[in-house]
DNA sequence: CCAGTGTAGTTGACACGTCACCATCTCCCC
DNA sequence: GGGGAGATGGTGACGTGTCAACTACACTGG
């Protein structure tokens, strides 16, 4: 914190220390929300959102860590955690040997759309609200052009 | 996401989807780059940065705590991994024999001025410089302005 | 001085994320 | 159609963060 602050400027600084702090209390008063109020973590929500969304509650696990930007093997970890407690389970890809389709359980599509009142509350209360509308749109300018830009230096080649 | 949506109009969508994405890749780039050129994770990176700033290179472990916003078990845990690789040691508090204090080593010492411009590179790198100053002071009133939000939420009593 | 309450700090169990590595399968080209 | 390159997905080890429970000491009122 201290040492940073020799290396940039006020503005640099303040911009740098407020995204650690906000990041640091945010993300923390939102997973505690989420597994207090639904027995859900952040991951579990993406993955279960994610699926909903899809074509017959299922996905390709390389699909969705593409859509999620999470590793394989993250997700993998994931997954193995998350049919443990029954909310997807692993199935054969038809005409793929290799691949594992993921499919949400009955379990799950409970689970998630019991969740997701809750969650949308909790953003709210914990960022949402917090800000005015012309801030919000602000931010999400500001987010997506860094995603952007971080996107481009990661995958330089990947069009798709 | 594609649940978040539903609940959230456009712009409040995009702002934490944005969010969320950006924190995915920024701390991910930052983290690497942190391990990789200084064998340092951010938490390391932290605790070394506010040891150095402090008199005496030590301070209060609880001190320590509350001032990086941390749970004391957290620091911790992070302090006796610290500790194993020699970058701070624990000593006993002159009055109060409850109390640790955290003293930076002179490993300790090397390590943080040996990463802190490689570390400052790394954020100009992956965020400062992929912004305007006008995006980057909006930025640090939009974070600091939820950071005071929801610390007053949290601690609604301490005036200290 | 001692009983009760609060504070400082630690610990164990567990969930999470990363890295490195592996086994398996597909695809393409000769 | 055989062989190598690349993709799919999984695993183990390890560092990290959280919660809950715990030890040890300090402080305060009787």
């Amino acid at each position: 914190m201290t040492d940073d602050a020799r290396w940039l400027d006020e503005t640099e600084a303040r911009a740098w220390l407020g995204y650690r702090r906000m990041f640091l209390l945010l993300n923390r008063e939102v997973a505690r929300d989420l597994a207090q109020e639904c027995g859900l973590s952040e991951a579990d929500y993406d993955v279960l959102s994610n699926l909903s969304g899809a074509p017959g509650d299922s996905i390709r696990l390389t699909k969705l860590a593409a859509h999620l930007k999470w590793s394989k093997s993250r997700l993998s970890h994931q997954l193995t955690r998350m049919q443990q407690r029954g909310l997807i389970s692993r199935e054969e890809h038809p005409s793929d040997a290799r691949g594992a389709v993921i499919v949400l359980t009955e379990e799950g599509r409970r689970t998630i759309e019991e969740a997701a009142p809750n969650h949308v509350a909790s953003v709210r209360r914990n960022f949402i609200d917090l800000l005015t509308p012309q801030q919000l749109a602000a931010f999400g300018d500001i987010a997506w052009s860094v995603v952007e830009r971080l996107n481009e230096a990661a995958a330089p080649q990947k069009t798709s």
